[in-house]
DNA sequence: TTATATCATCGTAATATTGCAATATTACGA
DNA sequence: TCGTAATATTGCAATATTACGATGATATAA
């Protein structure tokens, strides 16, 4: 029904699929890797840079966001956007977690 | 559109969406938990264990699948899915490198 | 004030995903 | 060969996602 039946799993599966969709997207990816290599904070110039149109580029940035992956500060009109880190090294860790569980016992 | 673009992204970008698409749902992340957590190979078990149906689970694992996660062995008619752990491995390290490249400059 | 730049949000079209029932398909045992 | 168990595939219906143009809000510059 394309609606993903969250309520039959425990939270800790739902946490790691939330944030992996965050990654599940190539843009999202571009976006993240973009802002990292910035020496100073971006902001319009995503648009520019990954070939999408504001909107779009603004809709990728509230889903990272609501993740708390970023960290945003208005100076004037523009908007500095940047990484979390904190967030970000514990969504790496809760992945890592689980992949490091995750090891076959069979075959 | 509902259509990724992906053909504006580079090929490493890609690569890390799509393995992350295969962790961005729930079912997935409980179905290769399950799989590893059991000492012999499962099979339908996957359907009583999570509450969804045969036709849904079969279609997750060929997702899985289609990534080279998962190994598959038949014993008669049942199938016994394992998983490819060296090909988890590479994915492991796959993210890892794009987390531990991706570190803030700014703010 | 007016114009411009920046970014968010809304509405909408196109497409993708999720989930299931129904129906194959395949392999085994009787 | 027939029946049955296990899994895959097909064909929907419901919902989610992606993308963009248009619009709105806000801040600076002229």
């Amino acid at each position: 029904m394309g609606v993903t039946k969250r309520f039959i799993f425990p939270d800790n599966i739902n946490d790691i699929a939330n944030f992996a969709k965050v990654f599940a997207h190539p843009a999202r990816i571009a976006i993240l890797k973009y802002i990292s290599e910035q020496e100073g904070c971006i902001c319009n110039d995503l648009v520019d840079e990954i070939g999408l149109s504001q909107a779009t580029i603004s809709q990728h940035l509230t889903v990272i966001g609501n993740t708390g992956l970023l960290k945003g500060t208005f100076e004037g009109k523009k908007k500095c956007y940047c990484l979390n880190v904190e967030r970000f090294k514990e969504v790496q860790l809760l992945l890592n977690s689980f992949f490091n569980k995750t090891t076959s016992n069979c075959c």
